[in-house]
DNA sequence: AATGGGACCTGCGCGC
DNA sequence: TGCGCGCAGGTCCCAT
């Protein structure tokens, strides 16, 4: 799914064209996607109700509705949000506008999940959050790697340890910060902490600059593609010379995702 | 505590 | 052209 930088791009981008819009109504074109209330009450109470507010907390969107509920989505793999709405196959759900417009959520998996809560703080899923790369200090993230044997690879896509971080910007925040991704996660140097620090924020920072990564399913709002992909230097370049020393990028598998790496760069 | 596997789904690209 | 396989920006759950 959209990482980090993608789900900031619709965020930013539902800011400008919906938010105080009112939602005249809400077609559930396929109820898998809706996981809280019913489909039908999930119908019938957003009607009627306006947009106050939205938020990203890591990769989940919160929309603040007038009748004081909270529209959680998640995006998963495959979600999309389209503004305005062009109704594909892969539309799941439609919000109608009162401007005549209509907001799709799209999700060609059927993985992502739309949750109507009266508190979006009390979601199993947020409270289970770690921070976030940009509200955390370097002296945090060096405690919090303390004793963690894990692999820093697959540590950087626990949620519970950092949230935001996606298997893309996992891949090359670690290439860029020159770390292997097998490495347990206390064995970095405090160099190579204070690397990793960086390059995290510094890559998802430039992400967001270029809208996200379109690989596969994401797009922004607009149903453009996000710019970003085009800078990756190994996400997806299996076989493809480093950017910096020609050796061929490599794939493995840790924590059964893809991985991808120099084994020069990263040695 | 950590790691591996499978599950949830659909669709795409690849090799034959 | 058609088929089968492997793969996919995520997360959860169960077994070891």
């Amino acid at each position: 799914m959209p990482e980090l930088p993608e789900v900031e791009t619709i965020k930013r981008e539902l800011d400008k064209a919906i938010l105080g819009k009112k939602i005249t109504k809400v077609s559930v074109v396929n109820p898998k996607v809706i996981k809280e209330p019913s489909p039908k009450e999930f119908q019938r109470q957003i009607s009627g109700s306006t947009i106050k507010n939205i938020s990203r907390k890591a990769k989940l969107l919160i929309f603040e509705l007038s009748n004081g509920k909270f529209l959680a989505i998640h995006l998963k793999m495959s979600g999309q949000l389209i503004y305005p709405g062009k109704n594909s196959k892969l539309t799941r759900v439609i919000f109608n506008l009162s401007n005549g417009k209509t907001l799709d959520f799209n999700d060609g998996r059927l993985f992502a999940e739309l949750r109507l809560v009266d508190d979006w703080q009390k979601l199993k899923f947020i409270q289970s959050l770690g921070p976030e790369p940009f509200g955390l200090s370097l002296e945090k993230f060096k405690e919090m790697l303390k004793g963690k044997k894990t692999k820093i690879k697959p540590l950087l896509l626990d949620q519970t340890f950092v949230s935001g971080i996606g298997n893309i910007y996992a891949n090359e925040a670690l290439f860029r910060a020159k770390i292997n991704p097998a490495r347990p996660a206390n064995s970095l140097s405090e160099k190579e902490e204070e690397l990793l620090f960086v390059e995290i924020k510094e890559t998802l920072k430039e992400a967001i600059t270029h809208k996200g990564s379109s690989v596969d399913q994401y797009v922004q709002l607009s149903g453009e593609d996000g710019g970003y992909a085009k800078y990756h230097k190994v996400y997806d370049r299996e076989k493809e010379p480093c950017l910096k020393c020609k050796t061929p990028i490599q794939r493995i598998v840790l924590g059964g995702r893809g991985t991808y790496l120099c084994p020069h760069c990263q040695a």
